[in-house]
DNA sequence: GGCAATGTCTACCAATTGGTAGAGAATTTT
DNA sequence: AAAATTCTCTACCAATTGGTAGACATTGCC
Protein backbone atom coordinates (compact mmCIF):
# COMPACT_ATOMS: atom_id res chain seq x y z
CA UNK A 1 0.00 0.00 0.00
CA UNK A 2 2.90 2.67 -0.79
CA UNK A 3 0.36 4.00 -3.14
CA UNK A 4 -2.35 5.57 -0.49
CA UNK A 5 0.84 7.16 0.75
CA UNK A 6 1.55 8.31 -2.47
CA UNK A 7 -1.55 10.12 -2.42
CA UNK A 8 -1.33 11.57 0.75
CA UNK A 9 1.69 12.98 -0.28
CA UNK A 10 0.44 14.36 -3.15
CA UNK A 11 -2.40 15.54 -1.13
CA UNK A 12 -0.08 17.54 1.39
CA UNK A 13 2.01 19.24 -1.27
CA UNK A 14 -0.73 20.24 -3.31
CA UNK A 15 -2.68 22.36 -0.33
CA UNK A 16 1.11 24.21 -0.13
CA UNK A 17 1.06 24.75 -3.62
CA UNK A 18 -2.55 25.89 -4.16
CA UNK A 19 -2.70 27.82 -0.95
CA UNK A 20 1.00 29.43 -1.74
CA UNK A 21 0.61 30.03 -5.89
CA UNK A 22 -2.99 29.66 -6.15
CA UNK A 23 -5.17 27.79 -8.22
CA UNK A 24 -3.98 28.92 -11.68
CA UNK A 25 -0.01 29.28 -11.05
CA UNK A 26 0.35 26.06 -9.98
CA UNK A 27 0.89 23.56 -12.76
CA UNK A 28 0.41 19.61 -12.80
CA UNK A 29 4.62 19.14 -13.85
CA UNK A 30 6.01 21.71 -11.05
CA UNK A 31 3.97 19.67 -8.35
CA UNK A 32 5.09 16.62 -9.79
CA UNK A 33 8.56 17.98 -10.00
CA UNK A 34 8.47 18.82 -5.83
CA UNK A 35 7.07 15.33 -5.56
CA UNK A 36 10.24 14.05 -7.37
CA UNK A 37 7.33 11.99 -9.50
CA UNK A 38 5.86 12.35 -12.89
CA UNK A 39 2.77 14.19 -13.84
CA UNK A 40 1.20 10.90 -15.04
CA UNK A 41 1.09 9.44 -11.61
CA UNK A 42 -0.83 12.55 -9.74
CA UNK A 43 -3.14 12.27 -12.79
CA UNK A 44 -3.63 8.65 -11.80
CA UNK A 45 -4.81 9.40 -8.30
CA UNK A 46 -6.24 12.25 -9.54
CA UNK A 47 -8.76 12.04 -12.86
CA UNK A 48 -8.06 15.51 -13.43
CA UNK A 49 -6.64 18.70 -12.09
CA UNK A 50 -9.55 20.44 -11.00
CA UNK A 51 -10.19 17.04 -9.16
CA UNK A 52 -7.39 17.28 -7.25
CA UNK A 53 -8.05 21.09 -6.04
CA UNK A 54 -11.39 19.66 -4.59
CA UNK A 55 -9.79 16.67 -2.66
CA UNK A 56 -7.35 19.50 -1.52
CA UNK A 57 -10.31 21.75 -0.71
CA UNK A 58 -12.06 18.97 1.14
CA UNK A 59 -8.71 18.27 3.03
CA UNK A 60 -8.15 21.70 4.71
CA UNK A 61 -11.74 21.64 5.45
CA UNK A 62 -11.43 18.32 7.35
CA UNK A 63 -8.07 20.36 8.73
CA UNK A 64 -10.21 23.34 10.05
CA UNK A 65 -13.19 21.68 11.02
CA UNK A 66 -10.97 19.25 13.39
CA UNK A 67 -8.79 22.53 14.83
CA UNK A 68 -12.41 24.01 15.82
CA UNK A 69 -13.43 20.49 17.18
CA UNK A 70 -10.46 20.60 19.63
CA UNK A 71 -10.47 24.03 20.27
CA UNK A 72 -14.30 23.77 21.52
CA UNK A 73 -13.76 20.91 23.44
CA UNK A 74 -12.72 22.54 26.49
CA UNK A 75 -16.63 23.23 26.56
CA UNK A 76 -15.42 27.40 27.61
CA UNK A 77 -17.61 30.04 28.29
CA UNK A 78 -17.92 33.56 26.12
CA UNK A 79 -14.88 35.07 25.44
CA UNK A 80 -13.01 32.22 26.66
CA UNK A 81 -14.23 30.52 24.21
CA UNK A 82 -13.56 32.80 21.55
CA UNK A 83 -9.94 33.53 22.63
CA UNK A 84 -9.94 29.45 22.37
CA UNK A 85 -11.02 28.79 19.17
CA UNK A 86 -8.65 32.26 17.88
CA UNK A 87 -5.72 30.99 19.33
CA UNK A 88 -6.02 27.69 17.99
CA UNK A 89 -6.62 29.35 14.08
CA UNK A 90 -3.39 31.01 14.94
CA UNK A 91 -1.37 27.74 15.85
CA UNK A 92 -2.81 26.34 12.40
CA UNK A 93 -1.59 29.19 10.61
CA UNK A 94 2.19 28.81 11.86
CA UNK A 95 2.92 25.98 11.28
CA UNK A 96 0.44 25.12 7.97
CA UNK A 97 -0.39 28.45 6.51
CA UNK A 98 -1.36 26.69 3.46
CA UNK A 99 -4.58 25.86 4.52
CA UNK A 100 -5.61 29.97 5.29
CA UNK A 101 -4.11 30.37 1.85
CA UNK A 102 -6.37 28.11 0.19
CA UNK A 103 -9.68 29.51 2.12
CA UNK A 104 -8.31 32.68 0.33
CA UNK A 105 -7.94 31.27 -2.83
CA UNK A 106 -11.56 29.23 -2.70
CA UNK A 107 -13.30 32.42 -1.16
CA UNK A 108 -12.76 34.21 -4.72
CA UNK A 109 -15.45 35.67 -6.53
CA UNK A 110 -17.27 33.33 -8.92
CA UNK A 111 -15.20 30.73 -7.76
CA UNK A 112 -16.45 26.92 -8.71
CA UNK A 113 -15.19 25.47 -5.51
CA UNK A 114 -16.36 27.85 -2.77
CA UNK A 115 -20.00 26.39 -2.40
CA UNK A 116 -18.02 23.02 -2.05
CA UNK A 117 -15.82 24.60 0.83
CA UNK A 118 -19.07 26.21 1.56
CA UNK A 119 -21.11 22.84 2.10
CA UNK A 120 -17.87 21.31 4.44
CA UNK A 121 -17.90 24.35 6.59
CA UNK A 122 -21.42 25.12 6.86
CA UNK A 123 -21.85 22.78 10.36
CA UNK A 124 -18.69 24.44 11.89
CA UNK A 125 -21.06 28.23 10.76
CA UNK A 126 -23.79 26.99 12.40
CA UNK A 127 -22.27 25.82 15.31
CA UNK A 128 -20.21 29.10 16.11
CA UNK A 129 -23.78 31.34 15.22
CA UNK A 130 -25.33 29.07 17.85
CA UNK A 131 -22.61 29.74 20.42
CA UNK A 132 -23.32 33.33 20.26
CA UNK A 133 -26.37 33.34 20.27
CA UNK A 134 -26.15 31.33 23.28
CA UNK A 135 -23.69 33.37 24.44
CA UNK A 136 -25.17 36.62 23.95
CA UNK A 137 -28.71 35.71 25.84
CA UNK A 138 -26.50 34.39 28.67
CA UNK A 139 -25.10 38.58 28.78
CA UNK A 140 -21.46 37.02 28.44
CA UNK A 141 -21.02 38.45 25.25
CA UNK A 142 -22.53 41.94 23.36
CA UNK A 143 -25.89 41.59 21.99
CA UNK A 144 -25.64 42.29 18.32
CA UNK A 145 -26.30 40.63 14.76
CA UNK A 146 -24.64 37.25 15.03
CA UNK A 147 -23.99 36.32 11.64
CA UNK A 148 -22.23 39.81 10.71
CA UNK A 149 -20.47 38.92 14.18
CA UNK A 150 -19.48 35.97 12.74
CA UNK A 151 -17.80 38.07 9.32
CA UNK A 152 -16.76 40.27 11.35
CA UNK A 153 -14.73 37.53 13.37
CA UNK A 154 -13.89 35.87 10.24
CA UNK A 155 -12.44 38.75 8.52
CA UNK A 156 -10.06 40.54 11.51
CA UNK A 157 -9.32 36.69 12.28
CA UNK A 158 -8.46 35.46 8.61
CA UNK A 159 -7.25 38.79 7.95
CA UNK A 160 -4.83 39.20 10.52
CA UNK A 161 -3.52 35.72 9.58
CA UNK A 162 -3.00 35.37 6.19
CA UNK A 163 -1.95 39.05 5.09
CA UNK A 164 1.71 38.50 5.62
CA UNK A 165 3.00 40.45 3.23
CA UNK A 166 0.51 43.80 4.23
CA UNK A 167 2.63 43.27 7.81
CA UNK A 168 5.81 43.18 5.68
CA UNK A 169 4.91 46.12 3.70
CA UNK A 170 4.15 47.85 7.29
CA UNK A 171 7.39 47.23 8.36
CA UNK A 172 6.69 43.53 10.46
CA UNK A 173 8.65 40.81 9.80
CA UNK A 174 6.52 37.99 11.10
CA UNK A 175 8.36 36.03 13.68
CA UNK A 176 7.51 33.92 16.23
CA UNK A 177 7.73 36.83 18.46
CA UNK A 178 5.98 39.31 16.40
CA UNK A 179 3.21 36.53 15.70
CA UNK A 180 2.71 35.99 19.56
CA UNK A 181 1.88 40.20 19.47
CA UNK A 182 -0.30 40.47 16.71
CA UNK A 183 -2.35 37.57 18.26
CA UNK A 184 -2.53 39.25 21.63
CA UNK A 185 -3.46 42.48 19.94
CA UNK A 186 -6.15 41.16 17.96
CA UNK A 187 -7.74 39.53 21.07
CA UNK A 188 -7.23 43.08 23.10
CA UNK A 189 -9.38 44.23 19.63
CA UNK A 190 -11.86 41.44 20.10
CA UNK A 191 -12.07 42.17 23.76
CA UNK A 192 -13.11 45.28 23.66
CA UNK A 193 -15.27 44.67 20.79
CA UNK A 194 -17.74 41.60 22.24
CA UNK A 195 -17.31 42.47 26.11
CA UNK A 196 -20.67 42.66 27.39
CA UNK A 197 -21.74 46.54 28.37
CA UNK A 198 -20.35 47.41 31.21
CA UNK A 199 -23.72 48.24 33.58
CA UNK A 200 -24.22 52.13 32.08
CA UNK A 201 -21.69 54.04 34.27
CA UNK A 202 -22.83 57.63 35.95
CA UNK A 203 -22.71 59.77 32.92
CA UNK A 204 -19.02 61.82 33.14
CA UNK B 1 -5.42 60.65 -29.84
CA UNK B 2 -7.47 57.78 -30.17
CA UNK B 3 -4.43 55.16 -28.97
CA UNK B 4 -4.50 56.95 -25.21
CA UNK B 5 -7.76 56.41 -24.96
CA UNK B 6 -6.78 52.79 -25.45
CA UNK B 7 -3.86 52.93 -23.03
CA UNK B 8 -7.10 53.65 -20.54
CA UNK B 9 -9.49 51.13 -21.50
CA UNK B 10 -6.63 48.36 -21.29
CA UNK B 11 -5.83 49.35 -17.50
CA UNK B 12 -8.98 49.08 -16.83
CA UNK B 13 -10.09 46.03 -18.50
CA UNK B 14 -6.86 44.91 -16.83
CA UNK B 15 -8.17 46.00 -13.32
CA UNK B 16 -11.13 44.51 -13.33
CA UNK B 17 -10.03 40.75 -14.60
CA UNK B 18 -6.41 41.09 -12.83
CA UNK B 19 -8.53 42.38 -9.74
CA UNK B 20 -11.46 39.34 -10.76
CA UNK B 21 -9.38 36.22 -11.61
CA UNK B 22 -6.00 37.07 -10.16
CA UNK B 23 -2.81 37.63 -12.18
CA UNK B 24 -2.25 33.73 -13.49
CA UNK B 25 -6.00 32.88 -14.44
CA UNK B 26 -5.64 36.31 -16.81
CA UNK B 27 -4.53 35.63 -20.27
CA UNK B 28 -3.76 38.48 -22.52
CA UNK B 29 -6.20 36.65 -25.19
CA UNK B 30 -8.83 36.74 -23.18
CA UNK B 31 -8.08 40.27 -22.06
CA UNK B 32 -7.74 41.01 -25.81
CA UNK B 33 -10.97 39.66 -26.86
CA UNK B 34 -12.79 41.73 -23.93
CA UNK B 35 -11.35 44.63 -25.28
CA UNK B 36 -12.41 43.83 -29.16
CA UNK B 37 -8.46 44.04 -29.46
CA UNK B 38 -5.70 42.28 -30.39
CA UNK B 39 -3.39 40.85 -28.20
CA UNK B 40 -0.51 42.56 -30.23
CA UNK B 41 -2.34 45.97 -29.38
CA UNK B 42 -1.76 45.03 -25.54
CA UNK B 43 1.35 44.41 -25.73
CA UNK B 44 2.10 47.52 -28.05
CA UNK B 45 1.14 49.90 -24.88
CA UNK B 46 2.93 47.14 -22.20
CA UNK B 47 5.95 45.34 -23.20
CA UNK B 48 4.87 42.36 -21.20
CA UNK B 49 2.54 41.11 -19.45
CA UNK B 50 4.16 42.15 -16.03
CA UNK B 51 4.55 45.53 -17.33
CA UNK B 52 0.66 45.56 -17.31
CA UNK B 53 0.32 43.75 -14.34
CA UNK B 54 2.86 46.44 -12.28
CA UNK B 55 1.10 49.53 -14.79
CA UNK B 56 -2.42 48.38 -13.16
CA UNK B 57 -1.35 47.82 -9.75
CA UNK B 58 0.39 51.50 -9.89
CA UNK B 59 -3.37 52.78 -10.91
CA UNK B 60 -5.03 51.08 -8.40
CA UNK B 61 -2.76 52.45 -5.41
CA UNK B 62 -3.74 55.91 -7.21
CA UNK B 63 -7.10 55.16 -6.87
CA UNK B 64 -7.09 54.53 -3.49
CA UNK B 65 -4.84 57.09 -2.28
CA UNK B 66 -7.03 59.49 -3.78
CA UNK B 67 -10.28 57.51 -1.98
CA UNK B 68 -8.16 58.19 1.35
CA UNK B 69 -7.65 61.84 0.56
CA UNK B 70 -11.00 62.35 -0.16
CA UNK B 71 -12.41 60.90 2.86
CA UNK B 72 -9.79 62.66 4.98
CA UNK B 73 -10.32 65.95 3.15
CA UNK B 74 -13.00 66.87 5.55
CA UNK B 75 -10.85 67.23 8.92
CA UNK B 76 -12.98 65.08 11.53
CA UNK B 77 -11.56 63.59 14.16
CA UNK B 78 -11.51 60.63 16.18
CA UNK B 79 -13.89 58.06 14.97
CA UNK B 80 -16.13 60.35 13.12
CA UNK B 81 -12.67 59.83 10.69
CA UNK B 82 -12.45 56.12 11.15
CA UNK B 83 -15.86 55.93 10.09
CA UNK B 84 -15.14 58.22 6.55
CA UNK B 85 -12.96 55.91 6.13
CA UNK B 86 -14.51 52.75 6.44
CA UNK B 87 -17.49 54.91 4.50
CA UNK B 88 -15.45 55.58 1.34
CA UNK B 89 -13.82 52.37 1.37
CA UNK B 90 -17.20 50.96 1.13
CA UNK B 91 -18.43 53.06 -1.38
CA UNK B 92 -15.39 52.24 -3.49
CA UNK B 93 -15.89 47.92 -2.78
CA UNK B 94 -19.48 48.59 -4.46
CA UNK B 95 -18.70 50.11 -7.68
CA UNK B 96 -15.42 48.90 -8.15
CA UNK B 97 -14.57 45.94 -5.87
CA UNK B 98 -11.97 44.97 -8.34
CA UNK B 99 -9.66 47.57 -6.58
CA UNK B 100 -10.23 45.57 -3.57
CA UNK B 101 -9.51 42.08 -5.10
CA UNK B 102 -6.82 43.81 -6.60
CA UNK B 103 -5.38 44.95 -3.76
CA UNK B 104 -5.36 40.72 -2.27
CA UNK B 105 -3.98 39.61 -4.97
CA UNK B 106 -0.91 41.50 -4.89
CA UNK B 107 -0.38 40.72 -0.98
CA UNK B 108 -0.31 37.35 -1.69
CA UNK B 109 2.65 35.86 -0.06
CA UNK B 110 6.14 35.82 -2.19
CA UNK B 111 4.22 38.25 -4.29
CA UNK B 112 7.28 40.37 -6.20
CA UNK B 113 4.70 43.15 -7.01
CA UNK B 114 4.01 43.13 -3.31
CA UNK B 115 7.10 45.53 -2.54
CA UNK B 116 5.65 47.78 -5.88
CA UNK B 117 2.50 48.45 -4.61
CA UNK B 118 3.75 48.76 -0.37
CA UNK B 119 6.01 51.81 -1.50
CA UNK B 120 3.02 53.11 -3.29
CA UNK B 121 1.11 53.15 0.01
CA UNK B 122 3.37 53.73 2.51
CA UNK B 123 2.48 57.35 2.41
CA UNK B 124 -0.76 56.39 3.50
CA UNK B 125 0.10 54.08 5.83
CA UNK B 126 2.41 56.53 7.35
CA UNK B 127 -0.30 59.22 7.66
CA UNK B 128 -2.91 57.03 9.14
CA UNK B 129 -0.35 56.38 11.92
CA UNK B 130 0.26 59.21 12.85
CA UNK B 131 -3.36 60.35 12.66
CA UNK B 132 -3.98 57.34 15.23
CA UNK B 133 -1.31 57.82 17.76
CA UNK B 134 -2.90 61.70 17.71
CA UNK B 135 -6.13 60.51 18.61
CA UNK B 136 -5.27 58.38 21.21
CA UNK B 137 -2.64 60.62 22.77
CA UNK B 138 -5.76 63.23 22.55
CA UNK B 139 -7.64 60.68 24.72
CA UNK B 140 -10.65 60.70 21.60
CA UNK B 141 -9.29 56.60 20.71
CA UNK B 142 -8.39 53.63 22.89
CA UNK B 143 -4.61 53.39 23.63
CA UNK B 144 -3.02 50.07 21.76
CA UNK B 145 -0.38 49.32 19.29
CA UNK B 146 -1.05 51.73 16.50
CA UNK B 147 0.59 49.63 13.67
CA UNK B 148 -1.42 46.43 15.11
CA UNK B 149 -4.92 48.51 15.47
CA UNK B 150 -3.77 49.43 11.48
CA UNK B 151 -3.46 45.89 10.86
CA UNK B 152 -6.83 44.98 13.37
CA UNK B 153 -8.80 47.57 11.05
CA UNK B 154 -7.34 46.82 7.54
CA UNK B 155 -8.41 43.14 7.80
CA UNK B 156 -11.56 43.88 9.23
CA UNK B 157 -12.12 46.61 6.67
CA UNK B 158 -10.80 44.56 3.35
CA UNK B 159 -12.19 40.92 4.95
CA UNK B 160 -15.56 42.17 5.08
CA UNK B 161 -15.65 44.21 1.78
CA UNK B 162 -13.64 40.92 -0.06
CA UNK B 163 -14.80 38.23 1.37
CA UNK B 164 -18.03 38.26 -0.54
CA UNK B 165 -17.78 34.86 -1.35
CA UNK B 166 -18.19 33.97 2.06
CA UNK B 167 -20.92 35.94 2.90
CA UNK B 168 -22.58 33.87 0.19
CA UNK B 169 -21.54 30.93 1.58
CA UNK B 170 -23.36 32.17 4.85
CA UNK B 171 -26.25 32.84 3.39
CA UNK B 172 -26.06 37.13 2.60
CA UNK B 173 -26.91 37.62 -0.85
CA UNK B 174 -24.69 41.18 -1.20
CA UNK B 175 -27.29 43.26 -1.95
CA UNK B 176 -27.45 46.98 -1.73
CA UNK B 177 -29.65 46.23 0.96
CA UNK B 178 -27.23 44.11 3.00
CA UNK B 179 -24.01 45.78 2.33
CA UNK B 180 -25.52 49.13 4.07
CA UNK B 181 -26.28 46.66 6.84
CA UNK B 182 -22.83 45.30 6.64
CA UNK B 183 -21.50 49.04 7.14
CA UNK B 184 -23.52 49.65 10.06
CA UNK B 185 -22.42 46.24 12.28
CA UNK B 186 -18.54 46.89 10.94
CA UNK B 187 -18.59 50.02 12.39
CA UNK B 188 -20.38 49.14 15.37
CA UNK B 189 -17.92 47.16 16.06
CA UNK B 190 -14.84 49.17 15.19
CA UNK B 191 -16.53 51.92 17.67
CA UNK B 192 -16.69 49.01 20.26
CA UNK B 193 -12.77 48.10 20.11
CA UNK B 194 -11.98 51.65 19.64
CA UNK B 195 -13.77 54.02 21.58
CA UNK B 196 -11.70 55.47 24.45
CA UNK B 197 -12.70 53.62 27.93
CA UNK B 198 -15.11 55.08 29.55
CA UNK B 199 -13.97 56.42 33.34
CA UNK B 200 -14.07 53.56 35.47
CA UNK B 201 -17.89 52.71 36.22
CA UNK B 202 -18.21 51.32 39.51
CA UNK B 203 -17.81 48.15 40.01
CA UNK B 204 -21.06 45.93 39.53
C1' DG C 1 1.11 65.18 -52.34
C1' DG C 2 4.80 63.17 -49.68
C1' DC C 3 6.51 61.58 -45.34
C1' DA C 4 7.16 60.27 -40.80
C1' DA C 5 4.99 58.85 -36.64
C1' DT C 6 1.53 56.39 -34.47
C1' DG C 7 -1.37 52.60 -33.79
C1' DT C 8 -3.50 48.13 -34.98
C1' DC C 9 -3.25 44.31 -37.43
C1' DT C 10 -1.78 39.22 -39.54
C1' DA C 11 1.42 35.62 -39.28
C1' DC C 12 4.30 32.99 -36.59
C1' DC C 13 6.89 30.69 -32.74
C1' DA C 14 8.81 28.13 -28.83
C1' DA C 15 7.40 26.76 -24.40
C1' DT C 16 4.08 25.12 -21.32
C1' DT C 17 -0.46 23.49 -20.26
C1' DG C 18 -3.77 19.56 -18.89
C1' DG C 19 -4.67 15.20 -20.58
C1' DT C 20 -4.53 10.28 -23.32
C1' DA C 21 -2.58 5.66 -24.49
C1' DG C 22 -0.38 2.21 -23.16
C1' DA C 23 4.19 -0.17 -21.79
C1' DG C 24 6.61 -2.10 -17.86
C1' DA C 25 7.56 -2.94 -12.97
C1' DA C 26 6.14 -4.52 -8.52
C1' DT C 27 3.06 -6.74 -5.55
C1' DT C 28 -0.86 -9.78 -4.35
C1' DT C 29 -3.79 -13.42 -5.25
C1' DT C 30 -4.64 -17.91 -6.85
C1' DA D 1 4.78 -20.23 -10.76
C1' DA D 2 1.19 -17.97 -13.22
C1' DA D 3 -2.12 -14.55 -13.39
C1' DA D 4 -4.20 -10.44 -11.98
C1' DT D 5 -3.98 -6.06 -9.76
C1' DT D 6 -1.75 -1.96 -8.55
C1' DC D 7 1.24 1.59 -9.48
C1' DT D 8 4.57 4.52 -12.03
C1' DC D 9 6.59 5.31 -16.03
C1' DT D 10 7.69 6.89 -21.35
C1' DA D 11 5.82 8.76 -25.37
C1' DC D 12 2.70 11.73 -27.35
C1' DC D 13 -0.84 15.43 -28.35
C1' DA D 14 -3.84 19.42 -29.13
C1' DA D 15 -4.61 23.76 -27.14
C1' DT D 16 -3.05 27.79 -24.98
C1' DT D 17 0.52 30.74 -23.29
C1' DG D 18 3.42 35.21 -23.64
C1' DG D 19 6.07 37.22 -27.04
C1' DT D 20 8.52 38.62 -31.92
C1' DA D 21 8.59 40.39 -36.75
C1' DG D 22 6.87 43.00 -39.70
C1' DA D 23 2.92 44.40 -42.99
C1' DC D 24 -0.77 47.80 -43.35
C1' DA D 25 -3.59 51.60 -42.26
C1' DT D 26 -4.36 56.28 -40.37
C1' DT D 27 -3.11 60.63 -38.96
C1' DG D 28 -0.80 65.05 -38.59
C1' DC D 29 2.83 67.88 -40.56
C1' DC D 30 5.61 70.09 -44.28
Amino acid sequence: MAGSDTRRRILDTALAAFGRDGYAATSLDALAAELGVRKQTILYWFPSKLDLFEAVVDDAAEGLADAFDEAAAGGLAGLDQVQAIVDRVFRLAVHRPEVLGLVREVTRPESPTASRLGARIRPLYDRARDFLVREMEAGRLRRSDPAMLLLSLYSAVVGMVTELEVQRIVGFEPTLRSTVMRRRELMRFLRAALAPEPPTPAAP
